[in-house]
DNA sequence: CCAAAAGTGTTCCGTCTACACCCATGG
DNA sequence: CCATGGGTGTAGACGGAACACTTTTGG
């Protein structure tokens, strides 16, 4: 049976995940300088190579919890880049996937500890090997995604304001909205649910605090922002 | 320098083509049944072990060669496949490729040659392994592309009456459509021109032939249907 | 002469867009 | 008391959807 296999070749596969964040009103990246050969010392994203024994998706999971120490992140693959000489060591074929997490999960000694940082989206400098290509092609999906699917609640505390939502779109889809036709099309959506808790950090007044209400959506899922 | 990759396994790495083709108002995509173990005998896309020294666009490319003689098709990359279990025989992690060609290029000859045929795509029998999801995820892909890009003159021949432009919609989408929008949408975009030549097959008064305008929609290359 | 597909405009309705002012509060 | 962000409604424009009849010709 495995002679079938056996004149065929085998090839380093690895993942690399690109992680989303969204703080100051900017969509931002974690990167950190590559702390191995080869590559050392220049920007890249964070990876891993493929076991045997896992999937691809339980590999990005692994990464993923190496770097940030979170589970049940949301998660989806970006595609698979397989040029020959993208890696500068040896044939590695990587398989891209993204992940939006809420920046505030993610401690600072974690950031120090694997030597990364939060890197604004449009500041980007030249990355290692293919990796500006995948943020490029991770980023496209995400403002697809965006619009029809509740996905922008991973990038937000548990608890947001309007606003907070607001910006989160307006940098995404690098335009500004108006903010009346805007929470017009919030306050259909009965899933996007006011608290009574107010947030004063954001202005003098306070804010409302919304919340996300998954068993809501699960009912009625039309999303459209 | 190579031991930095010398710990981690390499894996086996296939490509799989859906080919998709449109005839008699239907869908279709290529399949066959399996001449080799594993999975002799069942359902299957077409596909091909990844090289060392190749792309994996570039393997893409030669497995649909191989199976059609065709080069410079359309072929976009689904995503890779990577359930540990998803070959039977050994560990193989696959990306997924789809093809939109003229189902009338494609010569009877190598359908009995290579023992595959246009099955029509809501009547696709159980594939081996994950092939059906991989066309699944192929035919939304397709679907959301088709909407915004002039993909779908890859699916006919270079001339084209408006009725089977329209059909090829309908049947992508789903669901029918007004002829008179159609026609509107159509006529607004210069880039599908109308030629002097006549369909005489599909009808006793004869249709007009359109052609898709490549040099034209490069320089105005807004496209909605 | 009739069946079968080609071809052609207008009206209506719902959705999206533009737009400006008052409110509450901390300092 | 004022600067700052929070919060609210309406009218007009635009684009998409619905809709029916005439033409041509092979058999």
């Amino acid at each position: 049976m495995t002679s079938f296999y056996f004149e065929h070749q085998k090839i380093f596969l690895s993942v690399d995940c690109i992680i989303f964040g969204f703080d100051a009103n900017k969509l931002k990246v974690l990167i950190g300088k590559r702390q191995m050969d080869p590559g050392r010392g220049e920007w890249s994203l964070y990876g891993g190579f493929v076991r045997n024994d896992e999937s691809l998706d339980d590999a990005a999971d692994r990464t993923l919890y190496e770097l940030t120490g979170m589970r049940n992140v949301y998660m989806r693959q970006v595609g698979a880049f397989g040029s020959v000489d993208r890696d500068p060591g040896e044939r590695v074929v990587s398989v891209a996937y993204y992940a939006l997490i809420n920046v505030k999960d993610y401690s600072k000694k974690l950031l120090t500890l694997h030597g990364v940082e939060w890197v604004d989206l449009d500041e980007l400098p030249q990355l290692y090997s293919d990796h500006n290509e995948m943020i490029r092609k991770a980023r496209k999906l995400m403002q697809q995604k965006i619009k029809t699917e509740p996905i922008s609640f991973q990038l937000l505390p548990p608890l947001f304001t309007l606003t907070q939502l607001q910006r989160l779109y307006e940098v995404v889809n690098g335009e500004e909205v108006d903010k009346r036709n805007f929470r017009k099309r919030v306050k259909e959506m009965d899933f996007i649910e006011k608290t009574e808790l107010i947030d004063k950090k954001s202005s003098r007044r306070g804010a409302s605090l919304y919340r996300f209400n998954k068993k809501i959506y699960d009912k009625d899922s039309n999303f459209k922002l």
